[in-house]
DNA sequence: AATACAGTTGAACAGTTGTTCAACTAAGGA
DNA sequence: TCCTTAGTTGAACAACTGTTCAACTGTATT
């Protein structure tokens, strides 16, 4: 005994801390969407992809030579991206283009590259 | 020819939208810090993690319990993300403790949570 | 000194993911 | 109608990732 069902191999230390927290902490679903929502920025093809889009609308050729990689390839991060609402498309004549889909994308964008600059000149700072 | 040298497997359409993105995109190493960054949060574990710290300081056992996994798995996860500075740690006595490292970290959980609410709401939505 | 416990670590395995390839659809031009 | 081009798609393969397991370190307790 001592534990109380669970896969966890411990016991419980600080149990006021824990039922705290417990009772605070966000539904499974919840951060499961928020789990998948960073993977569809994880990847750097599909942040690529976010980043020529944040300059404004293309078509799957201009993403194509911008990344300089195949239509094929960033085809399917397209798909993907739209699939998780990050992004939208219009078909006009042969060509589709794609845009960003709103601006939470934008935001939080925004904020990672703040965070990423800043963490660069912590590090590599010469001055 | 046609094509500049690429990998890409097609001509440029809209040459001037092309040129003027080329010239503002990020460079290659910032993407690719950032997509780590998302990354670390990208993870159903990891972001679990996330969200009981953003509740208050807690050691590992405080976390495998409240994940219901094993201290070996947390511990994996929590050494990701304090490599990734996201997450900072102290050691006393037998235990360490651990806890955000910034507000950046706190700022992106929030505006996700956002996306992910709003997101529910519109596609879910029954009243 | 011996034991118990908090936490870490590396190897291994299974599950996932990104790109390639080839085949396909749809729209425009000859 | 036939050909070309923009884009999509599914299968397959290699690379990567998360958890488990077992062995380990370091601190406290007896």
């Amino acid at each position: 005994m001592g534990k109380s069902e669970a896969t966890c191999d411990c016991d419980v230390i600080h149990c006021e801390t824990v039922e705290f927290v417990k009772q605070r902490v966000l539904d499974e679903k919840s951060l499961l969407l928020m789990a998948n929502f960073y993977k569809a920025l994880s990847d750097s093809t599909r942040i690529k992809i976010i980043n020529v889009l944040d300059e404004g609308e293309l078509c799957v050729c201009d993403i194509s030579v911008l990344l300089n990689m195949t239509k094929s390839a960033v085809s399917h991060q397209l798909k993907y991206l739209r699939e998780m609402n990050l992004i939208s498309s219009t078909k006009r004549g042969k060509e589709v283009f794609y845009r960003l889909a709103d601006n939470h994308v934008k935001e939080v964008f925004e904020i990672s590259k703040e965070h990423v600059f800043e963490e660069r000149n912590e590090e590599g700072c010469k001055d």
